[in-house]
DNA sequence: CCAAATAACTAAACCGATTTAGTAAACAAA
DNA sequence: TTTGTTTACTAAATCGGTTTAGTTATTTGG
């Protein structure tokens, strides 16, 4: 059976272009084609296997019905999951989902933002490096619609959708106050990145709220490119000396995983000698010795509020485009913080 | 600033779209547009930030620069990190990736498939639900590019990347025996993935060849969208009552922390008392407690190559289209096996 | 010096849809 | 009987690129 086309349909049947068209797209009876006619055409088509060529109604219709999805980097199980989710929630509207990976890198995200936006893409969700302040500013201008997941710019009014890294990172430190650890550092990513200020934050305040001395030297902060190396010296220097440490707080999942290969590597007993506790999680950190206490992050809410948010505003331009989402993360106490 | 048209260009220059489009497609001296108008073109276009429209473009060409990937489940970090090597190694050939998830739904597949060929994407790569067999035979006969990975169908010829099921599982039972295991059970999906076919064959295999008797009861096949609940009666069968086992193969990565899981529920000691090897490992498998041996696939290679015979595929029509690659497995041995 | 070749372009068709602005025929109202 | 409506359509423009088939002016060869 070899490719039909709208044109084959209406030289066949006799019929314009135009009826063919108007039928096809749901609008026969507005438009005043008879009832037989409409029939004759839909059946044509469903017999035939009429598929419309995307490209050209795309050109025709200047939207393609495509989501672009633009993330650090879509092999991090939490990204992949959102795009997951994302995936799902966008079909249920009728829109595909193009991704690509930034890896972190402010240009990189700039072409891809580009790029997707030659692709006629309808609207964007971004995972953004926050390295492009004009770049965002540019979108939002244009009335372009988007959302920012994970990471946002503080100084722009946009439309977000963001955990309380602050909040979250607070919690998990209290806990660890909570089961009477007095020295507890901090191991980071070094970045500008809102989020992991936020969650340093919520850490310190943690610290001075409950009256312990806040100890610059007890917060660490690897290159996000060399972190597994740089995490042996961190650990060396937190573990060893007059100021160790009895708990370590991690600002995301692959930290504590790499953390604790270290830790375990200088032969320390994880929860007694320093407890650890994480910000996000990896799928097996309840199987993981000693079984990891993380904030969990509510995926499935950021892709699904993400997708809501922006399909409101491709089809309601009107929509207000300062739509803010901070979601709560969810504290689960496993062994790696002492019980 | 405001979006700019080839048309535009055309106008200001004095030039007719012709030229300009020769010129930004790199053609302009094979069509003797004299070097000051194409550098006239080109330093107008960069100064505007011209921007082709790509539907424009994917239409009037026929193709779009794009390629569609088709996993059953993105969020499986086995297919995300497949999706993240397939989508850099697809920019360096400049195309862009579109995916979807197929849920393991044949008729979800279908439907992706005949959606993605509608948004003219030039290739596809496709980890099929393998319950489609007509489907691949209808793109195989319409000469579409595209190349199978994870799963393949035996009986039709095409492109395919898959790894070597059959060798990978022997290779594990192998250990297990020769670690001194007697009673060796394996836990599976229910299934006519050729894959997990393989690695049950693989599994029996090794217990034949080593002169060990099968016992079917063995072998544990769970229900897909309901392993959870299964495993939990699979895992009492096998460490209850006479015919207990002292190792247990799993064929995938979720059920290997899904077992340990129950494992532990059951009070079992791993691997004092029952062994566990997994086919696949997810990403902390070096942390858990105790750290599981697993049959590492190589994700990156089979990205790699995926791409790059898809790319042989589109550009060159006369490629031949079964281009097979069986890729082998790593086996990394950690505590779950009994050192 | 004239015909043929070349250089440097361009007008218009085309890709396959959607959409605007009609039109012809049938019927109703005045 | 003529005008006005309604019904059931259609021709042609349009989206923004690419491409085919020329065109004109200048060189070159014999």
């Amino acid at each position: 059976m070899k490719k039909i086309f709208l044109k084959d349909i209406a030289n066949e049947l006799n019929l314009s272009k135009t009826a063919v068209s108007l039928v096809l797209n749901n609008r026969g009876d507005e438009n005043k084609i008879s009832k037989n006619t409409q029939k004759r055409i839909l059946e044509f088509a469903q017999k035939h296997n009429y598929r419309p060529n995307q490209m050209a109604r795309g050109l025709s219709l200047g939207k393609s019905e495509t989501i672009g999805l633009i993330v650090p980097n879509i092999s991090d199980i939490f990204y992949a999951k959102i795009a997951s989710h994302i995936e799902y929630k966008a079909k249920e509207f009728g829109y595909n989902v193009v991704f690509s990976s930034s890896n972190e890198d402010a240009q990189t995200e700039h072409e891809l933002i580009s790029s997707m936006l030659n692709r006629q893409v309808d609207g964007l969700i971004i995972a953004s490096t926050q390295k492009n302040q004009n770049e965002i500013l540019k979108l939002k201008k244009s009335n372009f619609p988007f959302v920012l997941i994970d990471r946002h710019y503080p100084d722009i009014k946009t439309n977000y959708v963001i955990v309380d890294n602050f909040g979250g990172a607070k919690q998990m430190t209290e806990h660890l106050i909570g089961q009477g650890r007095t020295t507890i550092g901090l191991i980071s990513i070094k970045s500008e990145l809102d989020a992991m200020l936020q969650r340093k934050l919520g850490y310190q305040v943690a610290i001075k709220d409950n009256g312990m001395t806040p100890n610059s030297r007890a917060i660490k902060e690897l290159n996000f490119f060399d972190y597994q190396s740089e995490m042996k010296k961190a650990i060396k220097a937190m573990v060893t000396g007059a100021k160790s440490v009895d708990a370590i707080v991690f600002t995301t999942h692959y930290l504590a995983a790499s953390g604790l290969r270290e830790l375990r590597s200088f032969g320390i007993d994880v929860p007694r000698e320093v407890a650890i506790i994480s910000f996000d999680e990896l799928g097996a950190f309840d199987l993981v010795d000693p079984p990891i206490s993380a904030s969990r992050q509510p995926v499935k809410d950021i892709g699904n509020i993400a997708v809501e948010i922006l399909v409101n505003q491709m089809e309601d331009k009107n929509e207000k485009i300062d739509n803010k989402r901070v979601l709560k993360t969810e504290l689960l106490i496993r062994k790696s913080c002492g019980v």
